[in-house]
DNA sequence: ATAATAGTGTCTTTCAGACAGTATAGT
DNA sequence: ACTATACTGTCTGAAAGACACTATTAT
């Protein structure tokens, strides 16, 4: 005798459940602003994004490297299991975090059905435990445009080369796009991954992701001390952006977003610069 | 003896799972629009936007409107037990989807532990089967603004109406933001709710998230028929976002979006209009 | 003095907002 | 002729882009 839905959806309610259920994991893509080296007492440092990422100690993708996560817990809310884990297994505490994007799957683990509901996260501390900062370089490949009938379809690889202190991890994502009409379709497929299941598509979404807030939003001082300078800031936004910015233009765009201080920088060899902190007030009177 | 963190990873290889798992649904949110009715021959149909509800036959929550969803299937991937699930349940077959947020909250089930993934849907077709469309009415309340020492506090009160056949739903949600230095905040809580679970919410942030990309893509072709008319497009931005927008200003700027065709509007009692159609080329060459 | 960053001024272009004014079918 | 919508033209001001120019420190 075949189940009907509706029966289905009444059984629900005395057996805890007669469907399958799936194991869910928080993971959190943890990401960070750093000086880079420079040997030149005049230059100023130059700024790199970067990815925290663990080893793993086990099976599967045992010693690959994958972002923080951990099995969720039924008696915790996902955020807070999120945060726990990240405050246990990395020693991190305060910080920035939205949900990212929910990833499932069917042959993402190779040992049973596992979601994931990932996270993005934003910090300007350094030390952390039991993993390691990995240099980010996302290196976009040219665009395939094909034209269709009544649209277009593009394909573009999009290289994801994570740099640690003695391993060099390269990933390759290949972004379709497919427009017919108002039909539209766009898919991430990992093409090429040296990291644990697909977590190279979850740092992707996580880049875009803040690539896209960056415009319309504050978040950006979520990654920055508390007092810096305009051209630090410049630079924080040119390294996710991945664009050269002209420096007046700049100063006028972001004059609402900070707030001057009495202070400035010394010793760098060249003409000191004021320092300023974030304006907490910016745009407070346009919030829908 | 306490099992450390290591540990358990490790034998997660062993057993299926040693953690509990939670029941996963997938929710669609099924958005339209369509014309209000209209006495007067010379006058155009004002647009409304839509929700399609379906009644629940059985606790949780009997009688109560829902959302379409139902639980996963460990078998398929989540966007095609959505995309079943709407086939089956309500007769929609093409749409455009795109996955929306993974409602969590421990208590958001009475029965158990519950996790929605939760999507937006868009059409243009009318007659779907076992539910009923809800206009939607989505009113702002007064935004309140706390000062503070480094930041502000704000909260609004946001009523969802939802106007059916013969009921009429009142919803309530409370709508805060905290911001403190660059510490920020944002929460939506349910009031007040005449639908299932926390589906309020879920169509609460699928509204938003279409207003937010009506703004920057051509989402709002999903809505409309494949031709029509620049006041027809107008309006239908206009009701989505909530506010009156000048022709001339409308025209230019969506001059690139739309294609003009040798078709005419006839027997409306004023000048014909000139029909279009979407431009599936748009922005094909500013795609990142 | 020099190198390197800090910071200002201004011309141009682009685009959004506002609004007046013209055009046209159906009754 | 009248009504309601269709569509165009243009003035204004705000903001983005480009770039030249001045200022200031540590060595």
């Amino acid at each position: 005798m075949e189940i009907s839905n509706e029966d289905k959806e009444f059984l629900e309610l005395y057996s805890d459940s007669i469907y399958e259920k799936p194991s869910v994991t928080v993971d959190a893509v943890i990401l960070r602003l750093v000086d880079k080296d420079t040997n030149n007492y005049r230059k100023l440092p130059e700024k790199k994004l970067q990815v925290f990422l663990t080893n793993r100690k086990y099976p599967p993708f045992k010693d690959k490297y994958a972002v923080v996560g951990t099995f969720i817990d039924l008696n915790n809310e996902l955020a807070q299991t999120m945060k726990l884990c990240v405050k246990n297994k990395v020693g991190l505490d305060n910080f920035y975090y939205e949900q990212l994007y929910t990833f499932g799957e069917k042959q993402r683990d190779p040992r049973t059905r596992v979601l994931s509901v990932s996270y993005m996260l934003l910090t300007n501390q350094s030390v952390l435990e039991n993993g390691e900062w990995f240099d980010i370089d996302l290196k976009y490949g040219d665009m395939k445009v094909e034209n269709l009938k009544n649209g277009y379809r593009t394909s573009r690889q999009v290289k994801l080369i994570l740099t640690g202190k003695d391993v060099v991890l390269d990933n390759e994502l290949i972004v379709k796009t497919e427009k017919r009409g108002i039909e539209s379709a766009s898919e991430v497929l990992v093409e090429n991954s040296a990291l644990a299941f697909d977590h190279v598509k979850i740092i992707y979404y996580a880049l875009n992701r803040l690539r896209n807030k960056l415009e319309y939003t504050d978040i950006i001082f979520n990654l920055l001390n508390e007092k810096f300078t305009l051209t630090e800031l410049k630079n924080s936004y040119e390294v996710i952006l991945g664009e050269k910015l002209l420096d007046a233009n700049f100063r006028r765009k972001t004059a609402n977003l900070v707030l001057p201080l009495n202070e400035y920088t010394q010793d760098k060899g060249h003409r000191p610069s004021q320092l300023f902190m974030h304006n907490p007030n910016w745009n407070k009177e346009n919030i829908v």
